[in-house]
RNA sequence: GCGCCUGUAGCUCAGAUGGAUAGAGUGUUGCCCUCCGAAGGCAAAGGUCACAGGUUCGACUCCUGUCAGGCGCGCCA
């Protein structure tokens, strides 16, 4: 409809420039809105406004040249100048009936579209350290990433998910030497446990396994474990010092087989669980991409070769370092330690670099905003890579705090104390949980408030729209209580009676839907759809306070039904797309 | 200090590529169930779009500066 309005509108500049009403060179890029206010018509254009300048006219005379040069055609009813220059467009009513029917014979399927055909798309979301459980904040980046994933499926790219899991490392270090220590503990060793350490239940819990499973394989004396460990901080010690040397002890005392036992079997247990509890929130992945895999492939030492090797790499104070001043970064990176052994940004070059290598079109990183930091270098290395980093798209999601009593809640992973995704999800439900994460755009701050989460959770904006598509299951059910029939041939031979204006208005909000979704999709904003799909809503609510669907005359009880069920379906297909369920009965 | 994000109604937020009278929800105040689910609808009230300049036919939107809040600036991950 408003393509082919567009290239109607594109051929009447042709035609004015062929009989120079207009300059030939001139190349407008024509814009067309849908109008807020009905006496605006259906659509609208600034396109005269635009024009008029380089034209020497004055607008409305611009519009009135543009009108008279519109090539016949049966899709407008009408066309007005009004304001400053604003051409408005009045389709004609039968034309836009029409959605009605495509809904109903689409069904799951409208909406969706092959704009992104043939193209491969990798979102890359979560990532969170499998150090423990997700918590609220990873949750906000599960769902804005599903959502935005899912969104570009919906317009037909190719989309591959990716979890990529910080599998190695010093974090996961600490971890298993958590581990360890809570087993020393449950195997009667005494020692104060490390301030720097890992404290959240789970990781007794992992304890307890290895426990049951190995009995005291892995048991050494209090003298073993902490003879010439440095003092942790509380006893005027460096924690940083104390972990690391806990972490060199745990691998000499058990030797590379036992430490890797122990480290798997964090490593799995979290990660099992992260997968679990994603897949609880409608999340799952192509591929779960481990960093270790790229050390295996060596992956991280061909990239540092080849940036060596187009002379971006230099050595200062026995450390290897990325010039990524010369790519716009604020200052150098260092990919390799003096210790020899290379950073966590080495990983990420390689991990980029063997993204782009396989050949997608666009790959979204999804991050924290707190790594905003790191973009500019990750960029950096693409380009000097030789890669396109034009491809390399980062969305950065604001942390979203919780607040409890009207406090906000202070969360670290370390020490254990936050509230997990599974607690908000069992807490607010899994519907409320993706609604709320998405409804807001991702630069913006998000207060989760988990008082109000649960004691309003009715007056959720997610239960509106939803009671919506319960409702109109309910008026079918009133149907059949009543032993009447709904012949939807029938509603579609008489989709002419639908002329009332909150009918009008529910119409002109159908024929919106695929074009919201292509934008919420290209801008990576589901936000979008949950403000289409209030609204919607709304006028579906209004619709229903304002006229009976169920009434004697056959033609317009069939044809409003056939409205509403097409309301019933968009509602339907929309929340999907959002993760959250279209409940018949609520 | 430098960089990124944010500042719109009492509160929480929408306002893509500059466009018509800046919109929702929530809260406040009135109405509407002999009628398909009132988890709903209708209406009222509520604004210096942080502030000051600039660009132009036109600025919440673009530019510059100021103020306020959040985050980031490791041979950590």
């Amino acid at each position: 409809m408003k393509d082919t309005l567009i290239s109607l509108l594109k051929q009447t500049v042709e035609s004015m420039q062929a009989n120079n009403t207009l300059p030939a060179d001139l190349q407008p890029d024509i814009q067309l809105s849908s109008t807020k206010d009905p006496s605006h018509g259906d659509f609208a254009t600034n396109l005269a406004m635009m024009l008029a300048k380089p034209a020497g006219k004055n607008p409305r005379e611009m519009a009135t040249l543009i009108i008279d040069n519109i090539p016949a055609n049966d899709l407008l009813d009408n066309v007005d100048i009004a304001g400053p220059g604003f051409i408005n467009f009045f389709i004609r009513s039968g034309s836009t009936l029409s959605i009605v029917q495509n809904i109903i014979d689409q069904a799951e399927q409208f909406g969706l579209s092959e704009y992104g055909k043939g193209k491969k798309i990798q979102v890359e979301f979560v990532s969170a350290n499998p150090t423990g459980p997700l918590h609220v904040g990873h949750g906000r980046g599960a769902a804005y990433g599903a959502t935005v994933a899912d969104f570009y499926q919906a317009i037909g790219y190719q989309v591959h998910r990716e979890y990529y899991v910080n599998d190695a490392g010093r974090q996961m270090d600490i971890l298993a030497t958590s581990i360890w220590l809570r087993y020393l503990e449950k195997c009667g060793i005494d020692f104060d446990f490390p301030v720097n350490g890992y404290k959240g239940d789970y990781v007794y819990d992992i304890a307890t396994e290895i426990e049951a499973e190995y009995a005291d394989k892995f048991v050494f004396s209090r003298d073993e474990l902490i003879s010439d460990i440095p003092a942790d901080e509380p006893h005027g010690g460096d924690k940083e010092l104390h972990i690391d040397a806990l972490i060199t002890r745990a691998k000499t005392l058990l030797g590379d087989e036992h430490y890797r036992t122990v480290f798997d079997s964090g490593l799995n247990t979290i990660i099992g669980d992260i997968r679990d509890d994603l897949k609880h929130f409608g999340v799952e992945y192509q591929d779960w991409y481990s960093e270790r895999t790229l050390e295996d492939r060596q992956l991280v030492s061909q990239a540092i070769e080849r940036l060596e090797k187009a002379g971006h790499i230099y050595q200062k104070d026995g450390a290897l370092w990325f010039r990524s001043t010369d790519f716009g970064d604020e200052k150098d990176r260092v990919v390799k330690r003096d210790n020899g052994q290379t950073t966590y940004f080495a990983s990420d070059i390689a991990y980029h670099m063997e993204k782009i290598e396989r050949g997608y079109d666009i790959v979204i990183d999804v991050w924290g905003a707190d790594h905003h930091g790191y973009v500019p270098r990750v960029r950096a290395a693409l380009q000097a890579l030789g890669d396109d980093a034009d491809k390399l798209k980062v969305l950065l999601v604001q942390f979203a705090n919780l607040f409890r009593g009207g406090e906000k809640v202070q969360m670290s992973t370390r020490s254990g104390s936050f509230v997990t995704l599974r607690e908000l999800r069992e807490e607010v439900g899994n519907d409320a949980a993706r609604f709320f994460y998405v409804m807001r755009k991702c630069e913006q701050h998000l207060d989760f408030d988990l008082d109000l989460a649960k004691s309003q959770s009715n007056d959720n904006p997610v239960y509106y729209i939803q009671y919506a598509h319960a409702r109109v299951c309910s008026v079918l059910r009133q149907l059949k209580e009543k032993n009447l029939t709904h012949d939807i041939s029938n509603g579609q031979l008489n989709i002419g009676l639908l002329t009332e204006p909150h009918e009008s208005a529910l119409i002109k909000k159908l024929n919106q839907y695929a074009d919201t979704l292509e934008t919420a999709a290209l801008k990576t904003e589901p936000h979008l759809m949950v403000h289409y799909l209030r609204e919607l809503a709304s006028e579906l609510h209004t619709y229903y306070n304002a006229h009976q669907f169920i009434v004697d005359d056959a033609s317009v009880r069939d044809a409003r039904l056939n409205l509403i069920i097409a309301c019933r379906q968009v509602i339907a297909n929309g929340l999907k797309l959002l993760g959250v369920s279209a409940p018949e009965v609520m």
